[in-house]
DNA sequence: ATGACTTTGTGAACGCTTGCACAAAGTCGC
DNA sequence: GCGACTTTGTGCAAGCGTTCACAAAGTCAT
């Protein structure tokens, strides 16, 4: 019942980012058939190095076979108990504009832990209407007469993200998902993970400006360190 | 031209990762009429420490002021720059399903260093149709007689991503950001950023179960278990 | 049963990231 | 002009994460 890990000390956080990886790999194997693995084969597909994925499930406990690999099953079902995936989380959705209706319709929570069990918006156009088999309200409304929820999902615009992120907080709320742009500033104990697609692409946009600059800098004006430091 | 960083050595992933956090809040500063602002202030706005702010600041050189603080407009200049966001880089986005019709209707890219310039999907009930003011082609057309695209972002299901990701390859596209679940795998070179939805919440839901094992671990019974399961 | 082979689990080394302490360098009041 | 004060920039140490190397522990053919 009790996860090994909390026998065994803590999972570092980045093992715990990479836990999802492998369940989802697990699943797939799993669905094909596959019912033995071998942690070369199970990291390949994970996108990670062998060596590290066993570490990583060392901090879970020894549930491979030597010579042999790991059950799919049996595994999956460990790392799925270790994330908590065992019972179904209430996750209630805070903004139904284009991306809070993609989320509401996307089918990948149920079945993994995961399920809405309320939607919220302000709009008064909006409130009121089904949206995906739910009626969306008020966040007032869910906080007096709507179901618990455990993790809250802001879609909102982002100057309404701070306000709706400390009334999910004020009825209970310790675990967010922030689609909005910008840092959140909440008590301790609460568990904020930001998505932002401007800043993924910016990240990207580094790196692509960098590959263009090592190509374009091989033009000479700025050589003398560059050619100190190769040769 | 030339950013600095490429004259003081190179800039740290992680780094690279929070200066998009600095510059959203140096935008910020900046809508309101700060011109000038300290790395505490600065810090506590970003979510990090003033002394991490000032250590990422320094990889790309000096440009604060001791004694008073950054200038707002100067440093999120160097800030674009380093990230190469002084051009816009032509973002594609392919699959045209509820998560696309919200990325393309999303207003953050252009004036932040990116402009859609083509959206594409496989459903011959899609293609042709325009979404906002753009017409909707297949991946074929966007090989031929599409313009080039530096950025490729795919919201396509999960089993058609990685097929995406080798013609968005074969193409000429070197950086992709991935909200399909699954790892793609793809030659070296190319830059791969997945976001996920169901890992994020898998990774709030390991710690929601913490903070509730945490709790209800307090009252004795598992002390016994320890022994069974060693001995 | 036994030896060759495969694969896991882990201690140790390495590198990256963060946080601390403090010198350097500026402003501001007088 | 000058001293007190503020804030930046950075060498250094501690912590965390990844990779390496290898022993431990199993399978499989014979």
């Amino acid at each position: 019942m009790v996860p090994e890990s909390l026998r065994r000390g803590c999972v570092p956080e980045a093992t715990v980012g990479r836990l999802p990886l492998y369940l989802r790999a697990l699943t797939g194997l799993h669905d094909q058939g596959v019912t033995s693995i071998a942690s070369e084969e199970l990291a390949s597909r994970s996108g990670v190095r062998s060596t590290q994925l066993r570490k990583d499930l060392s901090h879970l406990g020894s549930y491979g076979v030597r010579g042999v690999g790991y059950d799919v099953e049996l595994l999956a079902a460990q790392i799925a108990q270790e994330l908590g995936l065992t019972q179904q989380w209430p996750v209630v959705i805070v903004g139904m504009g284009n991306l809070g209706r993609a989320l509401a319709a996307y089918g990948g929570f149920s079945g993994r832990g995961f399920r809405i069990v309320a939607l919220v918006d302000d709009d008064p156009e909006v409130v009121g209407t089904v949206v995906e088999g739910l009626t969306v309200t008020t966040l007032a409304d869910l906080a007096t007469k709507g179901p618990t929820v455990t993790i809250g999902v802001i879609t909102t615009p982002a100057p309404a993200a701070q306000a709706v992120a400390d009334e999910l907080v004020a009825i209970g709320v310790r675990s967010l998902l922030n689609f909005a742009p910008g840092h959140l500033v909440l008590p301790d104990g609460v568990d904020v993970r930001g998505v932002d697609l401007a800043t993924e692409l910016q990240i990207l946009a580094f790196h692509e400006q960098r590959r263009l600059l090592a190509i374009s800098t091989h033009d000479p004006l700025s050589p003398a360190a560059d050619t100190e430091a190769i040769g």
